[in-house]
DNA sequence: AGTAAGTGAGTGAACGCTCACATTTTGGAG
DNA sequence: CTCCAAAATGTGAGCGTTCACTCACTTACT
C-alpha cells in the first residue's frame, strides 16, 4: 500500500474507534492523530475538514452495507430465506467491527440527511423486501413502513443491548431467534 | 408560581427542546438562554452547570417515566395485560411529548451510567415483568435480556421511524399492533 | 529537481462559566 | 398597611480554555 493511502487507513480506524467510543462531539482532531501516530496537519492532507472525514466514513460504510445485505438477499428465493440472510449479515458485522455498528448508529441520524435521497440505504433494501413480499402475498398486507420499523427494532436493539452489556451472547448466537421473531411479527397479524 | 420556578421550568423547556433538535453539544447555554428569554447567567442561578442541567432532566423524566410504566403494569394481571398497559404508555408519552422522548434516546448512553446502579428504570422494569412471567410460566423459558431487548425494540424503533418521518401514522394508532409482536415473540419461541 | 506527504506551533473563533452590578421579592418593624 | 433592608434572582460583558484548522517548513518519494 502506497505510504498516503496507508496513512489515510490509519486516520479512518482510529476516528472509527474513538467515534465509537466517544461520540463525534467528544473526539478532537488531536485525538484522531495521536491514534493514528500523526500529525494533527497530516489528517488535513486527507480529509477537508472533521466533518467531511465523519462523512465519508458514514456513507462508505452504510452504503456498502446496504449493497452487501441487498446482495445476499435476492439469492434467497422466500421473505424468510431473504430475512434469515439479512439478519446473519447485520449479527456478523457486528461480530466483526462493534465500533462500526456503533458509529453508525451514533451518526446516522444526523448524516442521514445529506445522502442523496435515492441512496440504497439498508432500511431501503429491507422495506424493499418486506413489500415485495406483500405484492406476492407472502405475508398479510400491512403498513411496510411499520413492518420494517419491527424488524429494524428486532434486530438494533438486541445489538444496542449487547453495546450496553446487557446481553452476553454473541450477536451471531442470535441470529435464529431474530429471523425467527422477525418472521412472526410480519406474517401473522392482530384481528 | 414563584419567579424563581417559573424561570427554572422556562430553561428546562428551553432546553429540552433544544437537545431534542441539535443535540446537547451543538446547544450552546446562550441558545438555552436565548430560548427561555432568560440571560445566560441565570442558568447558574438555577443549575451548576450545562452538565447538571442535563442530568437533571435525564434523570427526572426517565426515572418518572420508569415510575409510571410500573405502576400501570402493577394494575394488570396477566403479560398481556402489562405488556399492553406498558406499550400503551409509551405510545402516550411519544404522542404527547417527542422532544423528551427525543431526548431520552439521545443521552441514554452517556446518562445511564451517572445512575444509581440499582435505579428502577423502564428497562429494568420490563425485564422483571418478563422475568415474572416465565416464572409463571405464561411464556417459554427464554433469556430475559434478550427477550427485554425484543420488546424494547418493537417499540422504540417504531418510535424512532416516526421522528424520521418514516412513518405517517401517530404511536397511539400503532399501541395494540405492537403489543400484538411483543406477545407473539415472547410467547413463542424457534424449534 | 520537483512533487507529494508530514509536521507542530500558531490563529481566530466559540464555548462554558464568572462576577460585579441591577432589579425584584421577601418579611419583619413601626 | 407602609417602609426598608436583606436576600434572592436576573444581567451581560468578559475570562480562560479548548478546538478545528492553517501555514511555513521539513522529509520522503519519483
Amino acid at each position: 500500500m502506497p505510504r498516503a493511502l496507508a496513512t489515510k487507513a490509519k486516520i479512518e480506524a482510529a476516528a472509527l474507534k474513538l467515534f465509537a467510543e466517544k461520540g463525534v462531539d467528544q473526539t478532537t482532531t488531536r485525538d484522531i492523530a495521536a491514534g493514528a501516530g500523526i500529525s494533527e496537519g497530516a489528517i488535513y492532507r486527507h480529509f477537508e475538514s472533521k466533518e467531511a472525514l465523519v462523512h465519508e466514513l458514514f456513507a462508505a460504510n452504510y452504503l456498502r452495507l446496504a449493497g452487501e445485505i441487498d446482495e445476499l438477499q435476492a439469492q434467497e428465493e422466500g421473505l424468510r430465506g431473504k430475512l434469515a440472510a439479512m439478519v446473519r449479515a447485520f449479527c456478523l458485522l457486528f461480530e466483526q467491527d462493534p465500533d462500526m455498528f456503533r458509529f453508525l448508529l451514533l451518526v446516522q441520524h444526523g448524516e442521514l440527511r445529506k445522502l442523496p435521497p435515492d441512496s440504497k440505504t439498508p432500511v431501503r433494501v429491507v422495506r424493499e423486501v418486506i413489500e415485495a413480499a406483500i405484492q406476492r402475498s407472502e405475508i398479510p398486507a400491512q403498513d411496510p413502513n411499520v413492518a420494517n420499523a419491527l424488524v429494524f427494532g428486532l434486530v438494533l436493539q438486541p445489538a444496542l443491548f449487547k453495546v450496553y452489556g446487557q446481553i452476553d451472547q454473541p450477536m451471531t448466537a442470535l441470529a435464529e431467534r431474530l429471523t425467527e421473531a422477525c418472521w412472526r411479527t410480519l406474517s401473522g397479524l392482530p384481528e
